[in-house]
DNA sequence: TTGTACGCGTTATCAG
DNA sequence: CTGATAACGCGTACAA
């Protein structure tokens, strides 16, 4: 029957002042404090001053905990990423950021477990109520959170890739046509022989450049002229070194993306070969990096600034407007013709 | 005398079921379905396995604010970078990520506001109770935030960078040491016309790289040597624009970092110069980039992953810890010489 | 214009 | 072993 307090566990001292303690300090019920602080109208601006005193004198600042159990949402969304230290996902990230923060919401960073079954339970965070929502750059075609996410009822949006068969907001560039773009380019060159060094065969991405270079070559590609691995520099450094060794290498390669195409280049330039004079290679994005002096890489440009941008407001939107129809934006992409790509050599 | 409920602001549907539905669905007492799913001992298996029924049933996920406030810890703490896009920041964040995140607590992104006093209203996540540490990597040498946050008894870690007179966690690289050996590689590569292209003057990283160039040119630099801006690539870039144009331009460049070593680079290289032969580069971190074949440069590395990793565990420590004595630690930095730097060039 | 009372969804204490 | 009850700190419908 009497009142019970459960000693702050030692190491909490702070966030000590409470709106009950300024009402106090003021003279005024806590319901007051909280109207004041609100800016409610209906208050008289004697007691509004008394109680501005009061809370600047104490240092007063209201606990985000508290009101977000009360408003029953907490300003912040995930945003997941597949690796941090990547040059692509920082860009995405940064636009993302601006665009989150003026809408009012703070961002936390989940860096994408891999869609492994094991590592569901980690992510507990995705399901409690502690995210407004979440954006995904990472989805892939057979991953299972985003449709988990989506059937326990989270704001949800995909950016740069998509899943199929799954009605949510996505944001996209038309990779289809990025992939044709990259092929006939090549083609208008003279090679014949491209090897084309993918992302992971399970991602959106890859399956639509890999889509769109199909349709403008008009022929399948030997096994050996195919390659699938993450999108990462090592990942087209080693597929270059793979594809050099053989007895008769590629004239061309297409990279996953920039990401890639860098690796792929370290590599060739570490083997003493030239661009374009021995080797073509093209990547997808044209992250900053790519325009440098020392990279000079052809690459058909995407916009992840737009895409990021309407990533955001789109899931602001949902959020707000949960029962909206889902939206699918796709962004146009452009070939942006570098150094790195050349007329096949017809050597003797 | 009526109870009364708030409409839920219609756009919140979700997260519906509670523990209270679990109890009625299980015939107990809410408290008890908290028991159970806190895996309280004194509870008979019988309704343990009805109360983990009814959960799975409804789909139950307990409520992260509801427990925040409860537990009066968020479990998120933030990391203030100064720009995402910028190669550096991601590399620390993602060793912090992945430290915090095995101890437990999320990430949430903050973008210095550059210490404008203006911006700190903003900046009221910082002064509220849903963070529970700060890791700032982007202190600066006057900048107000973090005497502030400390003050307010915040728990707070200042990474790669320090502030004088602050008593708090400070895990930082040993940069006077990197600025001599940066010095001593140049002079004894018999270069005499330095220039020093560096980060912000009120950065501490900036004040001892310099001080160790200082102590080892044992000579003022010429007002015309010494220049100062952002660590961004396009400040690099400008800075040797400058210089190149100049009567007398320097026989080497010591930058502020890596980053902004590769706008240097970038540009002596656009304006068709060639290192080592007619300028010699050399910048500061050894971030992965600086190992690329095409940009092969000279550097005095610093372990950001041990530095990131190390403030990601001070700050889990002074959470846990709030009064012991702040720890500052040093690490070791060293000359990583690649092909961006020579000896000077001996023309007719 | 302000005080009263209640609930947001937990966890923890206290009886029984 | 379990139910009742009190906080955690705030916002708001209701009464005055």
């Amino acid at each position: 029957m009497t009142p019970q307090h459960d000693l702050p566990s030692g190491a909490e001292q702070r966030q000590r002042v409470t709106s009950r303690d300024v009402a106090t300090a003021a003279g005024v019920h806590q319901s007051t404090v909280s109207r004041v602080l609100n800016g409610d109208q209906r208050i008289s601006s004697d007691t509004r001053k008394r109680v501005e005193a009061a809370a600047e004198q104490l240092g007063y600042v209201p606990s985000r905990r508290a009101q977000n159990l009360r408003a029953r949402r907490s300003g912040v969304v995930g945003v997941m990423v597949q690796d941090i230290d990547n040059a692509f996902y920082p860009l995405l990230l940064s636009d993302m950021h601006r665009e989150l923060t003026a809408a009012g919401y703070a961002i936390v960073l989940i860096v994408d477990p891999l869609h492994r079954r094991a590592d569901m339970s980690r992510m507990r965070q995705l399901f409690d109520d502690s995210l407004d929502g979440v954006l995904i750059s990472t989805a892939t075609i057979d991953s299972e959170t985003p449709r988990a996410l989506h059937a326990s009822g989270m704001p949800l949006v995909l950016a740069v890739r998509s899943v199929p068969n799954l009605d949510v907001d996505t944001v996209e560039s038309d990779n289809v046509a990025a992939g044709r773009e990259a092929a006939r380019h090549l083609v208008a060159l003279g090679h014949t022989d491209i090897a084309v060094a993918m992302g992971p065969k399970e991602t959106s991405t890859t399956r639509d450049r890999l889509r769109g270079v199909l349709e403008i070559l008009q022929t399948e590609l030997p096994p050996d002229r195919v390659m699938h691995g993450p999108y990462r520099h090592e990942t087209g450094y080693a597929m270059c070194r793979r594809l050099m060794m053989t007895d008769n290498p590629p004239t061309a390669i297409i990279a996953g993306n920039d990401v890639m195409a860098i690796g792929v280049l370290d590599a060739a330039w570490r083997s003493g070969l030239s661009t374009p004079e021995d080797l073509s290679v093209l990547g997808f994005d044209d992250i900053p990096m790519a325009a440098w002096q020392a990279i000079n890489l052809t690459t058909v440009r995407q916009d992840s600034k737009a895409i990021a941008e309407q990533a955001a407001r789109r899931l602001v939107d949902r959020i707000e407007q949960p029962d909206s129809p889902p939206h699918h934006d796709i962004f146009p992409v452009s070939l942006t013709v570098r150094a790195t790509t050349g007329p096949l050599r017809t050597d003797s």
